[in-house]
DNA sequence: GGATTGAATGTAAGCGCTTACACTAAACGT
DNA sequence: ACGTTTAGTGTAAGCGCTTACATTCAATCC
């Protein structure tokens, strides 16, 4: 007796039903093209036997998988979390499905995962920003894979991108934060190296300041990886100098909620003793108290936006078209306005 | 002229190399039966052609990709990330490759992405809670596919799971909560329906209140989905009523936090006008003001535990043992003890 | 009524890999 | 010196599916 639970093929199908092997397959892929006695029978044959065709031979065969894969940096906190459900959900509704790896922000491991998704017949890659190893994309073009750039937007690249202008938007919310009277002025960056969204948000603040005619060069900056615990220590250091500043900068939201914590830790009150701002709006910023002033990035539309762009690659074999989103400042409790009168 | 960029296969690798496909195959998958000069002539050409095995067609005459696949209900908040993280981490260190996919909290998408990872040849599968139509399992069985559920645990049941006792837990929280002196208790519960680790937390309330003579009938207990603007509505929903709770435990922290900003809404303050608890120790329990009464959940080593227990199911073709972790409370200010002076 | 057409189905050739088995030649034992 | 073992490699049979092409047969046309 042969007790490994054998699983249903399409040729015990077949057989069940009294048809050929193809017959099934053109059942299962294109049931127009068979008439609806016979599809009858061969759908209540697969009912029966509980078949469910293997993905393997079916990928081998027709080199379609309809399998999305997406890398992110990181699970462990929300940045990429809603951006990321409304991608599935908009994959999902078109027939595909969304196969998930996280990188912890190194590049080695991204590769790996690159090849993992690549290897297991994704039709289209989703990655977070642009910076990487030329090799990875080059790889990427030899399979004819499909990769699309979500976070980022990049008119004049290679790539295509669905995402907002990192630089500019965090030279608005400095703007915003000059303005309202600030000069001393702290950042608390995500790690830059090899973070475009990082970088070109350090960048956004160089630039206002710029603007301003402010010594851009004077600014401190704090790199540490996006973490709570990270924020509130990089906060501390910063603001142990002689002269601290008024207001402190965070990469993301993350870190801003790390400061918080570190200002509280110190015994300061935000906004009246510092201020604090954020980037990314994630429901976190809205969480504490006071709540942060942040950048607010539409997560949502990004994700849907970045599922139709990509789906259109895939299926149109397309070179994709870049799309750029609106990211519009929160002004929030987190930030005090120095002009005002008390 | 050719232009579809054609990926290398095992064929081309062994042409270049001068050896058999068996060779190239060998060198990859077993390089100690094969001697050195000829296994370097082939790791050569694999390098020069950019070779990568063609996952499906391995899958197909090997039946195994060291892929494990798991399923969670969201990824939107971070009840699941940390120990997911682990999860990935310790299945990386034993060179298997995690995918992820989320249902959503709903049963039918959860079934439908089993199916999608099964197809896609996951040796094993991570599956959240324990209650779901035994179909599933049967098609599990039937596909003799290791399957471990999480976050739970059951000695009894016939699957292996790696958790804790979710009744037990918050049966030890409430105990805690009548020790302080309360008496109106109202509960704010994620959907019980198809959760069995909600309809645990319910049922451990009802345990303690009968342990100390109360009836657990009259408690009122409000059903909603975890999210937080959710909490915020159940809360004022059970704070308006004629003689409202002295303290309202919630399913989990999402939940928790909800309440809390449904209290300030209403310009209760935490908690001197009214308790709130929570679930599971996230974060974000911490980052509130005041900070989250709740239970600690070993996410992290959970999360390695499950790994371990997943892979020896898998490599052993074993039933898999079932691992208790232990949940312990946290009491932090959001807890008031109403027997203590003022 | 026979030729033509076209819809429905069958036949069979791969897709790229692993592995049981076959083969070769060098190393060993007596 | 000659069988026997063994390590290294090759041969070829699938794995389960899709699809180009072949076949069948009934409907249609002149």
């Amino acid at each position: 007796m042969n007790n490994q639970p054998s699983v249903p093929t399409l040729d015990d199908v077949a057989r069940s039903a009294g048809v050929s092997t193809a017959t099934v397959s053109r059942c299962l892929n294109s049931p127009e093209r068979v008439v609806e006695k016979t599809r009858k029978r061969v759908m209540r044959a697969v009912e029966e036997l509980g078949y469910t065709p293997n993905f393997g031979a079916r990928v081998m065969a027709a080199k379609r998988t309809f399998t999305i894969g997406a890398i992110i940096p990181t699970m462990e906190n929300a940045i990429f979390a809603r951006g990321l459900q409304a991608f599935q959900e908009a994959l999902h509704a078109r027939g595909y499905t969304l196969l998930v790896a996280s990188s912890a922000y190194q590049p080695k491991i991204e590769e790996e995962q690159i090849k993992a998704l690549v290897a297991r017949g994704a039709d289209g890659l989703l990655l977070i920003g642009q910076d990487r190893d030329p090799a990875v994309y080059d790889y990427l073009r030899a399979r004819s894979v499909p990769v699309l750039s979500a976070w980022v937007y990049m008119a004049g690249g290679d790539q295509p991108t669905v995402g907002f202008d990192n630089r500019r938007s965090m030279r608005a919310l400095a703007q915003q934060v000059i303005d309202f009277g600030h000069r001393r002025i702290g950042m608390i960056s995500g790690i830059t190296q090899g973070n475009d969204r990082a970088a070109e948000r350090v960048a956004g603040l160089r630039d206002a300041m710029h603007d301003n005619g402010l010594d851009a060069d004077q600014v401190p900056i704090i790199e540490t990886p996006y973490e709570i615990e990270n924020g509130a220590v990089a906060f501390q250091s910063l603001m142990d100098a002689p002269s601290p500043p008024s207001v402190v900068m965070c990469g993301n939201d993350v870190l801003a909620v790390g400061a918080l914590r570190g200002a509280r830790e110190m015994g300061l009150s935000v906004p009246e003793d510092v201020s604090i701002t954020g980037f990314d709006d994630i429901e976190l910023a809205r969480i504490v108290t006071p709540q942060i002033t942040t950048v607010h990035v539409p997560h949502r539309e990004m994700g849907r936006k970045a599922a139709e762009a990509l789906i259109d690659m895939v299926e149109k074999r397309s070179a994709g078209a870049s799309v750029e989103l609106t990211a519009s400042l929160q002004i929030r409790d987190s930030l005090k306005d120095l002009r005002a009168k008390p």
